[in-house]
RNA sequence: GGGCGCGUAGCUCAGCGGGAGAGCGCUCGCUUCACACGCGAGAGGUCGCAGGUUCGAACCCUGCCGCGCCCA
């Protein structure tokens, strides 16, 4: 590294590629697949979708994973992070297609066979962008084994899984009301809908009675399915259309008889209070022509188009179809009336076009019989979920679980292993021999693969040495919006095909919202890059300030957070300097004797220990905020305010150097998994280490370093430079001026040479009048200032403060006062607060 | 409509039964021999509103107001 006498700032710009270099060629990122996935530790990171840019959740998430990872790799487990990405179906596709457009041609110009090499192409030279990304962020994962999930392998459990399940039932061929994606031409799962609100109009249209006596009215958004109609439907217990039930109507623009029918759906007070039903376009009509049997017409095509059910106005987009729709019957006097109507409705979450439901032959996966598996890990703690609030989501969820449109209309992605011969059709490992099969022309659903990655990752179902060793995997963790969409997915699947849960512990982080508080996003603009961030503040500060952001709830990106980051990462380096340019480096390895050492030697250790514990703590509970500002809290507001600056005064011998190495070296150490970088940098300069940072043992805690006495006495000296500092500013003191002083604290009397020191007092210089009487931890300090002071701001410093102590006196009074205080809390806190109190009248005559 | 969560200093957020905290911003002062991405000292809050429980409530309970997310 550069010359630490020269540089004063840290510059991640140049140190890091450098370091990131050292780690890779280490091989420390890529575990030996030896040893037991109940030794081991691993995560399989969420495979990012592989058109995909690094975007602030990526690296939020990343930046978690790697805490969890770096942490456990100190401990000395070994410790595997599998990378990889998915090969996200329509995402991709989409991708390509555009560019062929651009070209001047499609993918149906250049067949399926040759679009398919085309995505491949665009993969290998894209592909492997994000996973740059994530080496910028530090990431330690192992990029030796990276995973796609169109890998060969990776295909061989896609389709192990899908006979075993078409063997036993659970995938299976029907036609179904499906989310019709008219952008990507394809059916989309439940999950891939995003309900937007919108105003359509509300359209009440009347259907006269077939045997002409009146005529019922309906509501309707959407007059142009009418022409699907295959029923009347009314609740049962509404009394203004008991006598209708069972009768018929006349369907307008068509002549078709519909049937009056009664469920129990129908809102009685919504419009009319008669629906009309219409299972081939509506979720809702779908189910209860379901229930009563209602024939499953198709008035809109594939296309968006009317069919030729429409009659009249088929080949109409559906747009079109209303318009004329309306006309027609407004022309006919059927038209009852027109009012806006604001609902929310589904659009797809890819194309963002506006979901078509459609009846479709389509191939589904049955999840009720894996479902309750899922819904027991997590109940009986084989899997649990942080925070634990988001396990009743879970449960909810797989609790009212549908059957999974696994089939998309696209060319990316796994193929079904379906084949059809006339009436015939053969699902297998091996392609059907003989002539005349046709292959299955729809893909999987993106999602179906990703279920199986943290073991198809791992060689399954070969019972790979990989598999072995790290699965099941230990964390997953992600954003709460997939818990469902692959969480959920993964138990599943791992329970069926593996027997165990893949992994014990989900962590579902928080969102980062663009400052302004909307969703942070490329179409609003509201995106912020975590690249651009890394370039302008370097990658530990990203890290520091996203998990400094990552507490329990949503939260807006915060810039400041990412500069505190900035800073602790400086500070540590400049802390690391200050140490590394006066200690003797030859001081020895360990720590000294506690014997050997002074107060503040005792206090930095003591300190240190408890920071330690707690960090391991906070990292094992997933409370990432917490261990982030307790680093910071430790390096600012402990080590440099108060160890460092006590230290100054002192001569650098061989224990004072021990001393100062050590704590450099926990404390590293302590701060790596956050702040990767940097730490890393400065171990390699710090006399005493040996090898990489990313490599050695995280801290020991030892309990005999943990040192009450010192951490009174230090406690209490930094309280007394703390009280006589703020005097020393409020009479105007220049700050570097010494003052003439006598200390009178029984308890300080040991410590007061730092007391001394840090408050710019000095014993020997004590004459004259006392000018003013500080109070300190038990005891005073009287202070001979001369004409250093400013009388009138100290008067009315000194008044002001007269009157808070006064007024805190009067509460504790007026507590101790209280019969039910002092006889219903707790004995220690009654005297805690009598303690004060005296305290606090001391402090009065004092001033 | 159901569920979950949030309203604390100018901003972003911790705290979740016993003296209101951090970072940034702001004010004043400092070339203090690691760091001006710094150091020291400050100002700034009836902890959304109204009730209740308690000796004691930012924290627990109820209602209301405002905001967000998820599921219908």
């Amino acid at each position: 590294m550069a010359d630490l006498s020269e540089q004063k700032r840290f510059d991640p710009a140049t140190a890091e590629p450098a370091i990131m270099e050292r780690w890779l060629e280490s091989g420390l990122f890529h575990a030996p697949a030896t040893g037991s996935a109940a030794e081991n530790y691993s995560i399989a990171i969420p495979p990012p979708n592989v058109t995909g840019a690094l975007h602030m959740g990526h690296a939020l998430n990343g930046s978690i994973q790697d805490v969890l990872i770096r942490y456990h790799r100190m401990l000395g487990t070994n410790t595997e992070w599998i990378l990889g990405t998915d090969h996200a179906g329509i995402a991709t596709q989409t991708q390509v297609e555009k560019r062929l457009v651009e070209e001047g041609s499609s993918r149906e110009d250049l067949g399926r066979e040759a679009f398919v090499e085309r995505v491949w192409d665009w993969r290998r030279e894209y592909g492997g962008t994000i996973i740059d990304q994530f080496a910028r962020l530090g990431a330690s994962c192992d990029y030796g084994r990276e995973r796609f999930t169109l890998d060969e392998g990776y295909e061989r459990a896609v389709r192990q899984v899908f006979c075993d399940l078409y063997a036993e039932g659970l995938i299976y061929r029907d036609n179904y009301l499906v989310n019709w994606d008219p952008g990507s031409r394809s059916a989309i799962s439940d999950l891939e809908v995003e309900e937007r609100e919108v105003t359509d109009t509300l359209y009440s249209i009347a259907y006269p009675l077939a045997d002409g006596e009146g005529e019922v009215v309906v509501a309707t958004v959407r007059p142009e399915t009418m022409l699907a109609d295959t029923a009347v439907a009314v609740n049962p217990s509404d009394e203004r259309y008991a006598g209708l039930v069972g009768k018929k109507v006349v369907l307008p623009l068509s002549g078709r008889e519909l049937e009056i029918i009664a469920d129990d759906y129908v809102k009685t007070d919504f419009g009319t209070g008669a629906l009309k039903i219409t299972p081939g376009h509506d979720p809702n009509d779908f189910e209860i022509g379901r229930r009563h049997g209602l024939e499953e017409l198709t008035a809109i095509g594939e296309d968006g188009r009317m069919t030729e059910l429409a009659g009249d106005f088929a080949g109409l987009t559906v747009a079109e179809a209303q318009e004329a729709v309306v006309a027609a019957l407004r022309g006919q006097g059927l038209l009852r009336s027109e009012e806006p109507y604001p609902h929310t409705v589904p659009f797809s979450h890819r194309s963002g076009e506006r979901i078509e439901p459609l009846i479709s032959l389509q191939w589904f996966m049955r999840m009720d019989e894996l479902a309750p598996p899922a819904i027991e890990a997590v109940r009986d703690g084989r899997v649990r979920i942080h925070p634990e609030s988001q396990a009743r989501r879970y449960h909810e969820w797989l609790e009212n679980i549908r059957p999974w449109c696994i089939s998309r209309q696209l060319w990316w992605g796994h193929r079904l292993p379906v084949w059809y011969r006339d009436g015939e059709t053969w699902v297998g490992m091996e392609d059907p021999e003989g002539e005349g099969w046709v292959r299955e022309e729809d893909v999987l659903d993106t999602w179906f693969s990703s279920a199986l990655w943290p073991f198809a990752t791992l060689g399954w179902p070969d019972r790979t040495p990989e598999m072995e060793a790290f699965y099941p995997t230990d964390v997953l963790s992600t954003a709460r919006d997939i818990l469902f969409l692959w969480v959920a997915r993964m138990v599943m699947m791992g329970l069926k095909f593996t027997g165990e849960v893949p992994f014990s512990d989900v962590y579902v982080h928080p969102v980062i919202q663009a400052p302004d508080g909307r969703r942070m996003s490329k179409s609003l603009g509201t995106g912020i890059d975590p690249i651009d961030e890394i370039d302008r503040h370097g990658a530990d500060a990203v890290r520091f300030g996203l998990l400094a952001m990552a507490s329990t709830q949503d939260v807006r990106y915060s810039r400041e957070r990412v500069e505190q980051g900035e800073a602790l990462a400086n500070k540590l380096f400049n802390a690391s300097r200050f140490v590394l340019l006066n200690v003797d480096p030859d001081a020895p390895a360990q720590l000294p004797d506690r014997s050997a050492m002074t107060v503040e030697d005792r206090w930095i250790c003591s300190r240190l220990q408890r920071v330690v514990g707690e960090t391991a703590g906070h990292i094992e509970a997933f409370e990432f905020s917490r261990a982030a500002f307790g680093l910071y809290d430790f390096v600012y507001g402990e080590l440099c305010d108060w160890y460092l600056e006590l230290v100054k005064g002192r001569d650098f011998d061989a224990n004072l150097s021990a001393t100062l190495l050590g704590v450099l070296r926990t404390t590293l150490a302590l701060a790596h998994p956050f702040i990767p970088f940097v730490t890393e940098e400065l171990w390699d300069s710090t006399p005493g280490t040996e090898g990489l940072l990313a490599g050695s043992a995280w801290p020991a805690v030892d309990e005999g370093r943990i040192d009450p006495e010192a951490e009174e006495r230090v406690g209490a000296v930094i309280a007394a430079v703390t009280e006589l500092r703020s005097w020393r500013s409020s009479a105007g003191v220049a700050p570097g001026r010494f003052l003439g002083a006598r200390l009178e604290a029984p308890g300080l009397e040991a410590d007061r040479e730092m007391v001394m020191r840090l408050a710019r007092l000095d014993e020997a210089a004590f004459e004259g009048d006392v000018t003013a009487t500080v109070a300190v931890p038990g005891g005073t300090v009287e202070i001979t200032a001369g004409d250093a002071i400013d009388l009138e701001a100290r008067e009315r410093e000194l008044a002001g403060r007269r009157a808070r102590v006064e007024e805190e006196i009067a509460r504790a009074e007026g507590k101790l006062a209280n019969e039910g205080f002092t006889s219903k809390a707790p004995p220690e806190l009654v005297a805690a607060e009598r303690e004060k109190l005296e305290r606090l009248r001391d402090e009065l005559a004092a001033l």
